[in-house]
DNA sequence: CAAAAACTTTTATGCAATAAAAATTCTTTC
DNA sequence: GAAAGAATTTTTATTGCATAAAAGTTTTTG
C-alpha cells in the first residue's frame, strides 16, 4: 500500500502547476514569487524548489502538459490535408502559434525558451525535448502519406525532411515570441519565403565535407 | 572637452569585459559572481549592473565582440568557395561552431542563448541580433555570387534562401550546444540531412494560405 | 504499536537584481 | 583657479531565487 505518499505527492504536482498557471496569467512571470505559488499550493517554498528545481522549471512542467493536448490537435487537423509540403507546414506553424498565444503570453514563452536551453540537461528539458520530436513526427507522417499518394516525391526521405521542416517552424517560432510586435502572418509570410527558396534549389551532387 | 568622462567609461567597459572574460573561463558562468567580476574589474558590484543589467548581459556583450572577429574570419574563408550549396552551408556551420567552443564552453553558450531570448528587446539582444543578420548575409553574399557564376538556379532568391539555411544552420549550432555528448561531426551530419531533404523537394504550386 | 523510512517544513546563507541616498569626481563658469 | 553644478559611482538596503542542513511530521513496515 504505498499508495498514500504517491498520490500525496501527485496532488501536490498538481496543485503546484495550476497555481502556478493561475498567477502567471495573473501576474506575469516576474512578478509570480515562488513563494506566492507555494501559499497557493498550500506547501512550503521548498518544497515547489524540491519538486520542480526552478520556477522556470514549474513553468516547463505546466507548458509540457499544454503541448501533449497540442500535439492531439495537431494530429487531427492535418489529417486529410491534401495540399502540397509548403501549405501543409504553414497550417502547421499557424496552430503552434495560435495554440502558444492561447495558452501563454509571448513574454511568458520567452522564459520558457530561455529555459529549454538555459537547464539543457535536466528531467523537464529532455521531456520537452521528447515533445519537440513528437511534433515533428506529426510532420513525417503526414509526408509519408504524402509519398504514398505520390504528391511528394519517391527520392525524398520523409524522416529526414520532417525533422529539416521542424526546425524552420521552430527556428521562426522562437523569432515570433522573441518580438511582441512580430504577428502570426509576418512569422508565416517569412516562413514560406524560407520553404520556396529551399524548394528551388536544385543541387546535384552533394559531396562530403 | 567632455571627454574623459567617456574614455574613464570606455575603460571601464573594457575592464569588466575582460574580467568577466577570465573569470567565466576560470570558474565558469555559476561560480563567477558579479561582484567578483566587478572586484578584478576594479569597480563597484552596482556599476557592473549599470553597466550591463545583469550577469549575462556581461556575457552577452563579451560574445558579441568575438562574433565580430568570427564574421571577418567566415567572410574570408569561404570568399572563393567553388563548390555547390550544400558544402557551403556545411563548412560555414563548421567555422562557426569551431570558433564559439574555441571561445567557450558548451555551458556557457547555454547561457548566451537563454540570455538572448529571455532578454529580447534589450540593447545587448538587439545587437546580438544584429550579428546574427549579417552572419546571414556572408551566406547571401556567396550565393549571390554561385547565381552569377551558374552554379545556382536563376529562379532561386538568395535573399531568402541565405536567411533559411542561416535559421537552420542556427537551429542545429542550438542542437549542438545544448547536448555536451554530441560532436561537431554529428552536428555537421544533421545538417547535411536537413539539406539533402529539402532539396530533394519539388514542389510545384505554392497556394496562399 | 513502535521503529524506520520518506517527506516536508523550518532555518540559514549566498547571490542576482533593483532602488534610493550619500559620496566622489569631473566640468563649467565666474 | 576656485567654487558651484552636473554626472557618475559607491554605499546601503531590500526582495526574491536557489540551495543546504537540521528539525519536525506523517506514512509505512515489521
Amino acid at each position: 500500500m504505498s499508495n498514500l505518499r504517491a498520490r500525496q505527492k501527485e496532488d501536490r504536482r498538481n496543485r503546484i502547476v495550476a497555481a502556478a498557471k493561475t498567477l502567471f496569467k495573473r501576474k506575469g512571470y516576474q512578478k509570480t514569487t515562488i513563494e506566492g505559488i507555494a501559499e497557493e499550493a498550500g506547501v512550503s517554498g521548498v518544497t515547489v524548489h524540491n519538486y520542480y528545481g526552478t520556477k522556470a522549471g514549474v513553468l516547463l512542467a505546466l507548458v509540457i502538459d499544454s503541448d501533449e493536448q497540442l500535439i492531439k490537435k495537431l494530429e487531427e487537423m492535418l489529417t486529410g490535408h491534401r495540399d502540397g509540403v509548403v501549405p501543409l507546414v504553414l497550417s502547421f506553424a499557424r496552430q503552434i502559434m495560435a495554440h502558444a498565444l492561447q495558452s501563454l503570453e509571448k513574454d511568458i514563452w520567452r522564459q520558457v525558451m530561455a529555459a529549454v536551453t538555459s537547464e539543457a540537461g535536466t528531467q523537464l528539458s529532455k521531456a520537452y525535448a521528447k515533445l519537440d520530436e513528437q511534433l515533428a513526427f506529426v510532420l513525417v507522417r503526414r509526408l509519408e502519406t504524402m509519398q504514398a499518394d505520390g504528391r511528394l516525391g519517391p527520392d525524398v526521405d520523409p524522416l529526414h525532411l520532417g525533422r529539416a521542416l521542424f526546425q524552420l517552424q521552430n527556428a521562426r517560432f522562437i523569432e515570433f515570441i522573441s518580438s511582441d510586435a512580430m504577428s502570426e502572418d509576418e512569422a508565416v509570410a517569412r516562413l514560406r519565403n524560407d520553404l520556396v527558396a529551399l524548394f528551388a534549389v536544385r543541387e546535384h551532387k552533394v559531396e562530403p565535407v
